[in-house]
DNA sequence: GTCTATAGCGTGATAGAC
DNA sequence: GTCTATCACGCTATAGAC
């Protein structure tokens, strides 16, 4: 036979490989097609036939990659937590733990208002995304799935620890009442950030106030008022008769605050979501869930 | 004729009125079957089929009611908001404005814990229902909606008046930096009770902290320390110079913190929606809404 | 005023041909 | 691996009989 020296082994392994390569490339394509589409309708909008629809596949053949649509919005959430972990990793280096916990803070709400829809399905939608995000950040980050199981990361907590880390230096340097319980701190102040975000993102009832300002107030109410590299004590804010100096505005606040580049768009024009009347309808749902009203766009 | 003494306009006037009596009651009973179904199984969950199964009525029996399953949801938004304002009125008397502050502050927590799926409903679902409860919360109140277009009173800036209020006596106590803009500051108050509110109704991430000693770090941040102890008894601490020792927790947190009943059972084990994996399925659906907004049904 | 019936749409998921 | 076809739902909202 004409192939007998040969190894069959090897064509056939060349085959597996490009098939899986294949595999491997629509999967992302029903991510990006996903993510777009959650994007730009919000969470609620997001079917299966949507996405088949994008891709120009038909559903069934979704169903060979993900085996539900629950599965894909939980690898969408993981991938956005993945990135907003980016987003942080460089704000680690500053020095001052302070400003360290300020400019954390900022990217974190940049982040929000940035993806807005990314944000609300990780933190505002279900719990079990919000569980499915910390849990497998570190699989849908850059790192290869080929050892998926490791989970040496954890990158749930990987904010947390570092938010810690950063309270346990300041309260170290007598900038933190000494019996203060670091997690309660941090819940605390993580709730602020993040009630910053969803009232930005779904109740404009105080038009008043630009975001920078607000954060701005909030940032120097939890960390004291300090400008830059001066290193303030104590200090607390609402003292009685403390501090007084008015709220300065914290600068910079854009998307990227890492100087990290964003993957998604972003900023899509509010979503139908909360622009148009209906927006994100909320959803959990299964079987049918008729979804948003949101087809402004398509239509 | 037995009857040519008696005006028969009487008889008419009465049929009328029972009618009327009658009509409006069935508006009550589609009300409570939709607030009943919201707390129980989100508000993802409600569906005009629903509530007819619930009164026993046809659903096209809803519709000589409420113009669409918005109107429903906007109703119940501003009954609850109606509700929430109501917990705030005995807590304006309190004469220290920290600690009316912080009252406020655990009063608003207390409600959005107790109702959950109302408090979603109002602050985190559609703007457009946040919106609807900030403007209609009067007529949904107590009072007849006989004058419903009296808004005199302009409900939704009740709660922000109270605040603004508020702040401005500490400030004027110099006990708030002079040149703090009270809006500002208010805002970043407000996210941050939403923060909290919101963090544990859908994310129980950390399960680390009770609600009570989160509240209480957050409250003592902003309003600075001072004792909590007893729920109002008109607080001693004149100012703030009292106490400082750590965080305490602030005591009493419960669902009427202002001693009122509420209607609402609340507490429904986390609405399948959210809680179970897929159980029931929420279902959002404005399904079709035919392109054609004529709904404008006759009243 | 109330009902039955249904139009019209959208969904998640699957069976089975190719 | 992909598709067509379809099942089995659930939804909002309306027409028209009674």
């Amino acid at each position: 036979m004409t192939f007998q020296f040969v190894n069959p082994k090897m064509f056939v392994m060349g085959i597996v490989e490009r098939k899986s390569r294949q595999k491997q490339a629509l999967r992302e394509r029903i991510l990006d097609a996903a993510r777009r589409i959650v994007m730009r309708e919000g969470f609620a909008a997001l079917s299966m036939r949507k996405i088949a629809d994008a891709i120009e596949y038909s559903p069934a053949t979704l169903y060979l990659h993900f085996a539900s649509r629950d599965e894909i919005a939980q690898t969408l959430c993981a991938e956005g937590y993945a990135q907003l972990l980016e987003t942080f990793v460089p704000l680690a280096q500053i020095a001052d733990p302070a400003e360290r916990l300020k400019a954390l803070g900022r990217a974190y709400v940049a982040f929000g208002v940035a993806h807005p829809e990314t944000y609300r399905l990780i933190f505002m939608e279900d719990p079990s995304y919000t569980g499915a995000a910390l849990g497998g950040a570190a699989t849908a980050s850059g790192k290869t799935n080929l050892a998926p199981a490791k989970a040496d990361d954890d990158p749930g907590d990987a904010a947390l620890h570092i938010m810690l880390t950063a309270l346990e230096e300041l309260k170290a340097a007598g900038r933190l009442s000494a019996s203060m319980d670091l997690a309660v701190w941090a819940e605390a102040f993580w709730a602020t950030l993040h009630g910053i975000v969803a009232l930005n993102l779904t109740c404009p009832v105080f038009p008043g106030a630009p975001l920078d300002t607000v954060v701005g107030v909030a940032l120097d109410t939890w960390l004291g008022t300090q400008s830059a590299g001066q290193p303030q004590r104590a200090a607390r804010s609402a003292r009685a008769g403390g501090k007084k100096k008015s709220a300065e505005a914290p600068a910079e606040l854009h998307a990227e605050a890492g100087g990290e580049p964003a993957a998604q768009p972003s900023q899509p024009s509010q979503p139908a979501a909360r622009a148009g009347k209906k927006a994100t309808k909320p959803a959990g749902a299964s079987a049918n869930e008729p979804a948003t009203k949101p087809k402004a766009a398509s239509a």
